[in-house]
DNA sequence: TTGATCGATACGCTTGGAGCATCGATTCCA
DNA sequence: TGGAATCGATGCTCCAAGCGTATCGATCAA
């Protein structure tokens, strides 16, 4: 049994004449003829009354043209499927993303990436920068959205946007009335940070900034996730130095102040396999791309 | 694209490996590596990743594995459902039955029917015997469920319970309290009756049982129900002649006599084609008249 | 009775799927 | 580092089988 056999059972079905039906499938009435009856044959099954001059179907013809109709659609289906998924309209795409491009950024990628790829299945994974690379290479994810990425032979990596780096202080700080400071003004608080091994290059920068600003930096607490650490800031704990973007997150006792040294900027990145050639995964690079640059970045 | 592609490519997706896969097929290697070559280029996808090491799945290639998997499920499908239709597994039955029948036989029919044959669509008709013998011959019923009916080359008709004829009388009727009664009995009484042109048969039977008891009857009021007609009774509008198997319809105010004449007699039968050669019908054939006669009729 | 219609059959051609032998690339191991 | 083993691809040949043309036989209408 072949899907040729198929169509023609299902043609002869329809027409219910083997001339016509013969016609419509482009072959020739006794091949047509032949193929019907080695179908049954194989079977075992006889599938049409046949006379000279009227065609019928036998109720188990009627069972199996019907079931023969969701085969081929089945079939036609399977065609449809790979040559979508070949072409990126279908598939599953990941995404690996750090905490502090959730708040702005991930929104607006996840819906425009509905919006015109609602086919291909997006899963989004949170993870730092530093796991994100590796994770490329092996292609666990697909593209990378971090911070503060330098390009390699084996990654190309494109800015989204750059933001200035904020001090986040409590409500009853002494510099919470002002707008811009310098961070060696910052010299009598503790910082409150993210855990140091799994943010080693935000670290080492906070690190060299505090250098150049002859500062030598006290670290009170370690906070694993944005919100936390925002908590303890309003606690009173110590600052911290955040992206921009985490303003988003209001905290009713949390001041942010505009931190004025030089360096004191982080760029989202994104990130792909060099010469990527998955459709998905490119379509995917590409969307995020375009969503964080279309809507304009807000006022600081 | 045939069936044979969709099954040599869910082989080498499994096995990951054209020696093996070509093994599991029983087909020399070059042969599937040809045929898998040919279905990409008809598809106009790469489905199988290969070096001489190593052979992956693309995304499309799972894609189209997927739906290939479920395309050859409904092929084997086609092929059952065609098998079962033949030999009445499955498939579609009627029956035509009278509305008589349908207090006593017709349950026990459609639950032994269901339990034999699931897969099988029991549609029931109710209709009287005379409409059932041309849908019969046009095939619009494939067993009819009828009374007194004789055989003809054309139909098969078997007996399948004999019933005493009955006299229903409202409960103030002056014979009330008898057990047996002779038709002749009722002169005074008018007589509600099903519809003469209805059941021609059942009249004309009244008509010759009167004659012989000397009775010309009066007929005061037509129903076409069963239960309409005992309602009329019960309402004193007349007596009804009804055959044993109507008394499981109790009504409060109807009494039930039974008739010594000759004759009163009422004949459960059904009825087939003359040399019936579809499963389904042959097996519903077989069922009513086993499950007509396996529970003893009840008592009179 | 005759002609038209329609599915089945006969026959020869051609396609294309299969097997065998072999190639080229890659990997493993000594 | 070189040779052997593994594995998919390719070239060649064979033949099964699908196809088309011509024709038959049965049925039905005029």
């Amino acid at each position: 049994m072949e899907l040729r056999h198929l169509h023609y059972a299902v043609a002869v079905a329809e027409e219910l004449h083997f001339g016509r039906a013969a016609d419509r499938l482009h072959v020739a009435q006794p091949s047509l003829s032949r193929q019907v009856r080695q179908l049954e044959h194989d079977l075992g099954v006889e599938l049409f009354k046949r006379t000279s001059r009227r065609v019928e179907l036998t109720p188990a013809g009627a069972a199996f043209v019907h079931a023969a109709r969701r085969t081929l659609a089945a079939a036609s289906d399977s065609r449809v499927a790979a040559v979508q998924a070949a072409s990126g309209v279908r598939g599953r795409a990941t995404l690996g993303f750090v905490a502090s491009a959730a708040v702005e950024v991930l929104p607006r990628v996840v819906a425009v990436h509905r919006a015109e790829r609602p086919l291909v299945q997006l899963s989004l994974r949170e993870m730092t920068t530093e796991e994100q690379v590796p994770q490329l290479l092996d292609g666990e994810i697909d593209v990378g959205l971090g911070r503060d990425l330098e390009p390699t032979d084996d990654l190309q990596v494109q800015t989204l946007q750059r933001e200035p780096l904020l001090a986040a202080v409590p409500h009853d700080h002494v510099l919470r009335h002002r707008r811009r400071i310098r961070l060696a003004e910052l010299e009598r608080s503790p910082f409150v940070t993210l855990p140091r091994d799994r943010v080693p290059r935000a670290w080492d920068k906070l690190l060299v900034m505090s250098r150049a600003a002859g500062l030598t930096p006290h670290f009170a607490q370690e906070a694993n996730q944005f919100v936390t650490l925002l908590a303890l800031v309003a606690a009173g704990l110590g600052v911290a130095i955040v992206p921009d973007s985490v303003r988003t997150l209001r905290h009713e006792h949390v001041h942010y102040l505009r931190l004025n040294d030089p360096g004191a900027w982080s760029e989202v990145t994104v990130a792909v396999r060099a010469g990527e050639t998955q459709p998905v995964a490119r379509d995917l690079h590409r969307l995020v791309s375009a969503a964080a640059t279309a809507p304009p970045p807000r006022a600081t």
